[in-house]
RNA sequence: GCUGCUGUAGCUCAGUGGUAGAGCGCACCCUUGGUAAGGGUGAGGUCGGGAGUUCAAUCCUCCCCAGCAGCACCA
């Protein structure tokens, strides 16, 4: 037999027999790694302990002590204890894949009746009644047509076409939990008692379509969660717990942001707070575009289709536009980008080489009809504010100009906190327009510049916009989560669409390039974000009511007009609370209300000329001097980019 | 848009085939109280909209609208 070599992680080699699985492997090293091994690791290929080594190769055995080994194997393996319990208990239920996925897995059934949570409960008993089993787990390899006959058969005809899908002739590999077979690339554990039993959750069940297709059948998905023990398991679903607590929906409601109503889905009601902050960061951007060489201006919210046409939307986009009827015979649209507009403004006059890079900025408040089942909240919305411009420029300059917006961009984020940030490249997509020359220029443009500013990026082919390739940024927040933010497009293509020039040095014209660029992306989504990420304790500059000053007695009341107006002339947003309440019931409120500092006025205050302060989240108080803590709250007030 | 669930007072939610309830909030009264809910009284609801079944519908059925979770889509 012919012999070959394995090494270890610590560097030692020894031969074998060749076809020696890692099973054989570790129980020649001792009985308790044997029975602990869960998997190996061959040439840094996650292997099955059962799949035979055949050539000369690295190998290290993994034990639950390997995190990622050992969570990919615990969820796998529970994706197969989970469709077999279902099809115990309702043997008529056909499966069809279940991944493993962030934090756990899920798995799709097709089942006439529809999984109610109560049925989760009974699922996961069975799933620990076959974990008790410690089932054996065993792989073989059968060939195409055996398996396609298996499981016609048995009438599982998504498993059919599965296979039917995968391409080539080779065998295909199955995997035996005890008794129940699934079609399954591995690896596996050696038994299901491997599987800790007290460290996984079913989550929830929901509709999904059959191999992600909205036009397949929609099937049921099962979601579960698993780790290693009970304690990761705790903390994971703590932090579920730690999320909800943001949600911005809720946090809107509490703090009297904004609401909304049947009559507009999808649209945003902003009450006198979160419309407060909606300010504060227009006027934040402002002043950073003003000071980055852009120019303002605004343009009409509601404009004829011949416009749609030219842009290219009217055919390309049609499924998300608002239009809008009229007593006339004209087909108008609702804006559901700023860019046409912004088109009409650069081909009003004729350009010159010198006016370039034109950098035409606007506050725009687009319509975009989006599926019903997409919106949510703040995040997802039918209109909205976007800081958006586009920067006309020279092919040259184009490399230079999405280096600054870059730049831009990483800087506006790092004010509001978010230092960590990552950028997706999508490409050219399948519906688009333009020719391929001005697609590859477009696509290397943003690559050189994401090269030259040291990014690293993720690139998704095909998911660019209609009319180019496009850049969009990540941020990831406070507890971990991602969201998509701003966005940096090139386009050749409009410019080319409206037939836009400038004079070049020769006196010819030429074609300028186009930048879309939006930072915050949208103002309304950018909101939900930072309500999320600060648990609606917004920083002191943007919190859109920054003091309550609250009355302990009402012989405080005058001293408490004379603090509010000192305040309010040093720029800090002031109110006071003179009610006929206790102040442990107005912190209470306040604190709800996630007024950042409080300031109470009792007989001691108005006597000695000074305030008490409590800043929200802690339960001390200081006292200071009127004096003292306006100058202290002006200068908090100040927004970053003006310290 | 698809699958499932939900819609009762401003908010959070009970409840019933015979036209409704709690807590919070709100109004008024008492209380002037030192850092996360002081006490009392009272006013609020076409029970998401429409049709049907029924002597009778907030409750049962159907259609629509909106919301929630996931999918699909996306800033």
């Amino acid at each position: 037999m012919a012999q070959i070599s394995l090494t270890f992680p610590d560097g030692n080699a020894r031969d074998y027999d060749a076809g020696i699985t890692p099973a054989d492997v570790a129980a020649e090293i001792s009985n308790s790694l044997r029975k602990k091994a869960i998997s190996a690791t061959v040439n840094g290929q996650h292997w099955d302990l059962q799949w035979p080594i055949e050539a000369d190769s690295s190998i290290a055995i993994n034990t639950m002590k390997d995190e990622e080994p050992a969570l990919e194997l615990i969820r796998h393996d529970l994706a197969h204890i989970m469709a077999r319990a279902v099809q115990e208990i309702w043997p008529d239920v056909q499966v069809t894949i279940g991944p493993v996925i962030k934090d756990g897995w899920y798995y799709d059934f097709d089942r006439a009746e529809p999984f109610v949570p109560e049925d989760l409960a009974l699922i996961e008993k069975k799933m620990k009644e076959i974990i008790n089993k410690r089932d054996e787990v065993r792989t073989e390899i059968w060939e195409r047509h055996r398996a396609i006959q298996y499981y016609r058969d048995r009438g599982e005809p998504y498993k059919v076409e599965l296979i039917e899908s995968i391409p080539g002739d080779e065998p295909l590999r199955m995997y035996w939990h005890g008794d129940w077979q699934d079609l399954c690339r591995g690896p596996h554990l050696q038994h299901t008692g491997q599987v800790p039993a007290d460290a996984f959750k079913l989550m929830s069940v929901a509709g999904a379509y059959w191999r992600g297709d909205s036009d397949r059948a929609m099937l049921q998905r099962i979601y579960g969660v698993a780790f290693r023990n009970k304690e990761d398991l705790r903390a994971h679903l703590n932090f579920l717990e730690e999320a909800a607590k943001r949600d911005h929906r809720k946090l809107g409601r509490e703090m009297n942001l904004f609401h909304f109503e049947e009559v507009a889905p999808g649209s945003v009601f902003w009450h006198p707070s979160g419309w407060r902050v909606f300010r504060n960061l227009i006027a934040y951007m402002r002043r950073r575009q003003e000071a980055a060489g852009y120019i303002e201006v605004n343009t009409p919210d509601i404009m004829d289709r011949t416009l749609w046409e030219t842009s290219g939307h009217w055919f390309n986009y049609m499924e998300n536009m608002f239009l809008a009827q009229t007593h006339d015979d004209r087909d108008y649209a609702l804006k559901p980008m700023n860019c046409p507009g912004h088109m009409m403004i650069y081909n009003h006059s004729l350009r010159s080489y010198r006016d370039l890079p034109m950098k035409i900025a606007e506050f725009g408040k687009v319509h975009r009809y989006e599926p019903s089942g997409a919106l949510h909240g703040l995040l997802r919305v039918r209109s909205f504010t976007q800081d958006d411009a586009h920067i006309y420029c020279t092919p040259e300059q184009l490399t230079d100009e999405c280096l600054k917006v870059n730049d831009l961009i990483l800087s506006i984020y790092r004010d509001f906190g978010f230092e960590d940030v990552h950028v997706k490249l999508s490409t050219r997509p399948d519906n688009r327009i333009g020719s391929d020359e001005s697609w590859d220029l477009s696509e290397g443009a943003l690559k050189t510049a994401l090269d030259r500013a040291g990014m690293s990026y993720t690139i998704f082919e095909g998911e660019g916009a209609f009319y180019g390739p496009k850049l969009e940024y990540v941020l990831r927040d406070a507890i971990g989560r991602d969201w998509q933010c701003g966005t940096l497009q090139v386009d050749y293509n409009l410019p080319e669409r409206f037939g836009s020039t400038y004079v070049d040095a020769s006196g010819e014209k030429q074609a300028p390039v186009m930048l879309h660029r939006a930072l915050f992306g949208s103002l309304e989504r950018f909101i939900g974000i930072l309500i999320e990420n600060w648990e609606g304790k917004l920083p002191f500059w943007l919190a859109p009511r920054q003091v309550a000053v609250a009355t302990i007695v009402s012989e405080a009341d005058d001293y408490a007009a004379e603090v509010v107006a000192a305040l309010k002339a040093a720029g800090v947003q002031a109110e006071f609370d003179l009610r006929n309440e206790k102040i442990n019931y107005k912190v209470r409120e306040h604190s709800v209300g996630k007024v950042p500092v409080i300031l109470a006025l009792g007989a001691r205050e108005v006597d000695d000329k000074t305030v008490t302060v409590r800043r929200l989240g802690e339960n001390k108080t200081s006292v200071t001097s009127l004096d003292e803590i306006v100058a202290k709250l002006a200068k908090e007030a100040t927004p970053p980019d003006l310290l």
